[in-house]
DNA sequence: TAGATTGTTAATCGATTAACAATC
DNA sequence: TAGATTGTTAATCGATTAACAATC
């Protein structure tokens, strides 16, 4: 059994790495994995493995354990890479830049159709992406393009002043999700859309608060 | 009381986003906030935050609240923000080095003191960072370099093959951190330093799970 | 067949929420 | 003072781990 019942976000986030380390032993050209083995090398325990992939099915044999290839397919699957999902980029600055020109989106299952930009140095540059090559558009045309292209996904690697309103329109012209690069909690409404933050600040002083030595204060 | 007695990652977490929050509305002119009031703001109840806070310590007052300029800076007190902590980019392609000019830095307690890279093309190049200039060294220097700066984190930029080995020489050179970048799960002796990763692809891959309509499936 | 390993149910552990005395 | 709100202890909820029958 299994399926559906609200998986937990836990397990959503533990879905990636899973692919990441399937992957790995598939490149490796390992065939077969118990849980117990995975589980040793992700620092997780057999149960929990087994416990989370019962959330999307069998995907095990009793006394084999699981078939890397097929494995790997499943969580692709669930994750959604083959949905054939799109994406359009918002602010080319150096991040925006970065993303396009190295972020293999489609090794995720996503496909870059367009990026934009406010500065008139910006639009009509054209830009290398996924060995595919893009011409910079104004952000005027983001509405119009996202609804007829129907992009899943808007990227905002816009300056923070001017991303909640790109996100607006982002979700108004349709997209389903918004991948978010700026300090800033955007305000979406649920049923529209999801946002997916990359909080650069946080990560640094949660890494920050992690190298300060807390000085052990035993009362 | 409170303080010690391990903080879960969950708090951790959260301590950056309390900052955030706490920052906005100090820049908005509020002195005073309940934790109810922050809760609903933050969408937390007052007992987590409330509970999360005393770990650390009693920061609030009955009847009254938080000080909200005084919470904020215990908050960065303790995620150590004002402990001159230092960095240096390893990796000065697209991703380094809009780091470089647009992050920054400096608001989250760091200086970012160097940026090494391999290529001679880069090496040499001035990059303009947190109001300063810095000159990019050849990556044979970081090891010296960060020894003598007795530099805290290591941030790793560079492509995912050599990353490991970037860690290795930032650790045994002796940083207490490494803030990476790739797509990769670095191997750190957890004794000599901690890693704190951006995951892209996982951040994009759970953003992929979450627009994807799990259908209801109702047995 | 015997050994291995699954999927699942039950037990445990930890984190979140509720309740409330203390007190500003 | 009365009202508000804290810090903390207890109760609840959810997630992780253990155990085990089913079976390849």
């Amino acid at each position: 059994m299994g399926r559906s019942n609200k998986v937990s976000t836990a397990v959503i986030r533990r879905l990636p790495r899973y692919y990441r380390y399937l992957t790995d032993l598939h490149k490796k050209g390992v065939t077969r994995i118990s849980s117990s083995a995975l589980g040793k090398s992700m620092g997780l325990t057999a149960s929990q493995i087994r416990q989370d992939l019962s959330c999307f099915g069998e995907f095990g044999q009793q006394g084999y354990g699981y078939n890397v290839a097929t494995l790997r397919e499943e969580v692709a699957e669930i994750m959604g890479i083959h949905r054939g999902n799109t994406a359009v980029v918002v602010g080319v600055g150096n991040l925006g830049h970065a993303l396009l020109e190295n972020f293999p989106f489609q090794l995720y299952g996503f496909q870059v159709k367009m990026a934009f930009d406010v500065s008139p140095d910006v639009v009509g540059r054209v830009i290398h992406t996924n060995g595919c090559e893009l011409m910079v558009r104004p952000v005027e045309q983001i509405s119009s393009y996202v609804k007829e292209e129907q992009i899943s996904v808007g990227v905002i690697t816009v300056p923070k002043q001017v991303a909640q309103e790109t996100a607006n329109l982002l979700v108004e012209a349709g997209v389903s999700g918004i991948w978010n690069f700026t300090n800033l909690e955007l305000v979406v409404p649920e049923q529209l859309a999801v946002v997916e933050s990359v909080h650069f600040s946080d990560s640094l002083l949660a890494l920050s608060y992690m190298i300060n030595p807390r000085e052990e204060e035993d009362s």
